[in-house]
RNA sequence: UGGGGUGUCGCCAAGCGGUAAGGCAACGGAUUUUGAUUCCGUCAUACGGAGGUUCGAUCCCUCCCACCCCAGCCA
């Protein structure tokens, strides 16, 4: 069987787990959860994550939570909290009624807090965080207990409430779990599980003065909403013991399992939520859903389908291996799932123009281009043919060198659907710059079929009648770093390409393409695929490169 | 000189003791009214290194090397 990548199922070892698991009846149903911070938007790693957990959920029957971790106020906000929301769905996936937040638990959490400790395993420490810092020793040195590590669970208790009472400011106490300040993983010198931020949450409001870090909300929340597999990156792998011994000291309602594989890394792109944060706010692109972005709103106003970046996710697959993907292989996949569909219009970036001697001024003709070469159910449409055209001014050279089977002084060429052309004559302004190109053409050769004599052409190119080309805006998009490993000098942002945007303003398109649906792909037959962009308006209409065909021919020539 | 991980083709990635899947890239060639698509074909005697166990090891053992993560009251 030649079974495609994306015909069969998926396998990785975190399916391999599941499945034992489920076989072995050790879970009755599967429930996953994908775990945001509200803190910016959704890249191209949570894309990985999302498909994992959702497509797992999927396969095996189960559910996945869309549950946001908002355990610090000073970061997250509402905005990015509607922005994921709407990025997960736009993935294709759905969360149903198992929407809910690390802060729905809140009460719940705190409630468990004092549950350590009564049982002698959590107590307030009063060490401001510079000392608290000196006295957790190093990665090769012990740390020193806290004076505070011995205080009775009454004045633990006393103390904690008043936490939670607001009676202290930020940074005066904190809650800590009491177990090993001298284990070897960090982790569990004595973690920090409640901390005093006087800050208004987007959801709790100014409920709550103190908020539980990660380690104290994470394996709980799981465990409250029954997650059987708490599927997570690399790098919280030496939280694991942390999450085990929480789970193993608290009375939840589940013992739910971490896992973790390696988070995705692509060449000549950021993920990072920092460094993307940067972008934004210090105006290096013009915000979270800029096309450049690898943001899923950048990419998807860019005009990459939702299906693409499933299908790209899916052809990275899963591991533990760090790696870093070749973004042309992102490429591949937009490519590879536009194809199929997109349907091919005719579009002049650089505009040449091109006079017809023989043909007759003022007459004009309607020809008709066929939608999509391999899909006869698109159908066709009419275009207009007409004595002066616009052509790519990269489809003409004077001088050409041996390989280029363009327009050339003398050379005869097939404008698609429409007539060979031959090159009679160049015009030329003052500067010398090629202005026009007078040509003949062929009348036995319409609709672009071969002549009578059976002269073959080398190249076929597109082209637009002048007096009926819509004018549009054509934004080219490439990579936002201009090294494949931005920032492995250090300084991410001087690896921050120039020329990542380039604008075209003289641009032509195809009159049917002044109504093209916002977002909605179309391929421009010989340069790439295109969406209009919402900045377009139907008089002057805005298109962003999504991605360009791929070119043996640009390769070639270096 | 701490703890936890990972090392299979240029880039991802299968493989779970029986003699190296697949994808991307690359390179040939066919078809082509997109130098696109499609289509054929080529592309790891080899699995970080060295030993060992075994009839047989990428898969087991030992040692070594390289790289990644951890010293936030971030997640």
């Amino acid at each position: 069987m030649a079974d495609t990548a994306t015909s069969e199922p998926p396998r990785d070892f975190i399916r391999d787990i599941v499945q034992a698991d489920v076989d072995a009846g050790r879970v009755t149903g599967v429930v996953t959860r994908f775990p945001p911070e509200p803190n910016g938007f959704l890249h191209l790693g949570h894309a990985k994550s999302i498909c994992l957990n959702f497509g797992v959920a999927r396969e095996f029957g189960g559910k996945c939570h869309l549950r946001f971790d908002d355990t610090n106020p000073v970061k997250e906000e509402q905005a990015f909290i509607d922005a994921i929301q709407r990025d997960v769905k736009w993935l294709g996936f759905d969360w149903g009624d198992n929407l809910f937040h690390a802060s729905d638990y809140f009460e719940q959490l705190y409630a468990w807090a004092e549950h350590l400790i009564e049982g002698g395993f959590a107590y307030v420490d009063d060490t401001p965080p510079e000392q608290m810092r000196a006295q957790r020793g190093t990665l090769t040195e012990p740390g020193q207990n806290s004076p505070f590590r011995y205080r009775s669970v009454e004045e633990n208790q006393a103390l904690f409430r008043d936490m939670r009472a607001g009676k202290f400011p930020n940074g005066a106490r904190v809650l800590r779990a009491k177990i090993d300040m001298a284990s070897g993983n960090m982790n569990l010198r004595d973690p920090v599980l409640y901390r005093i931020l006087h800050a208004t949450h987007p959801r709790t409001g100014d409920a709550w003065c103190i908020y539980p870090t990660y380690d104290f909300a994470h394996g709980q929340s799981d465990a409250i909403e029954g997650i059987t597999h708490s599927v997570c990156t690399l790098e919280f792998e030496d939280h694991k013991p942390l999450y085990d011994w929480l789970i193993e000291h608290l009375p939840v309602p589940a013992r739910p399992r971490q896992y973790e594989f390696a988070r995705l890394n692509i060449t000549y792109t950021v993920l990072s939520k920092r460094i993307l944060t940067t972008l934004v706010r210090d105006g290096h692109v013009s915000g979270w859903d800029d096309p450049r972005m690898p943001t899923l709103a950048g990419i998807r106003r860019r005009g990459v389908p939702a299906a693409a970046l499933r299908e790209f996710v899916g052809r990275v697959g899963v591991a533990r291996a760090n790696s870093t993907v070749d973004v042309q292989m992102f490429d591949a996949a937009v490519r590879d799932t536009l194809n199929p569909s997109a349907p091919r219009r005719m579009a002049v970036l650089r505009p040449l123009k091109l006079i017809i001697e023989n043909y007759p001024e003022g007459q004009t003709e309607t020809l008709e281009a066929i939608n999509h070469p391999d899909v006869p159910e698109q159908g066709t449409r009419p275009i207009t043919f007409s004595r002066e055209l616009y052509v790519e001014q990269d489809d003409f050279m004077e001088n050409p060198p041996r390989k280029f089977y363009r327009l050339s002084p003398g050379k005869e060429v097939r404008l698609r659907y429409g007539y060979y052309v031959t090159c009679r004559s160049v015009e030329k302004d003052a500067d010398g710059n090629v202005v026009a190109l007078r040509c003949t053409y062929d009348p036995e050769t319409k609709g672009g079929n071969a002549p009578p004599d059976g002269r073959k052409v080398q190249a076929t190119l597109h082209w637009l009648s002048a007096a009926d080309a819509v004018p549009a805006e054509i934004r080219l998009y490439s990579h936002l770093f201009n090294r494949p490993d931005p920032g492995a000098d250090g300084d991410v942002m001087a690896d921050l390409a120039p020329d990542s945007l380039e604008v075209l303003t003289g641009c032509f398109v195809e009159p049917a393409l002044a109504s093209a649906a916002v977002g909605e792909a179309v391929q421009f037959e010989r340069t790439g695929y295109f969406c209009a962009d919402p900045d377009g308006t139907a008089e002057r209409p805005v298109f962003n490169r999504t991605v360009g065909l791929r070119d043996s021919y640009a390769k070639a020539k270096g």
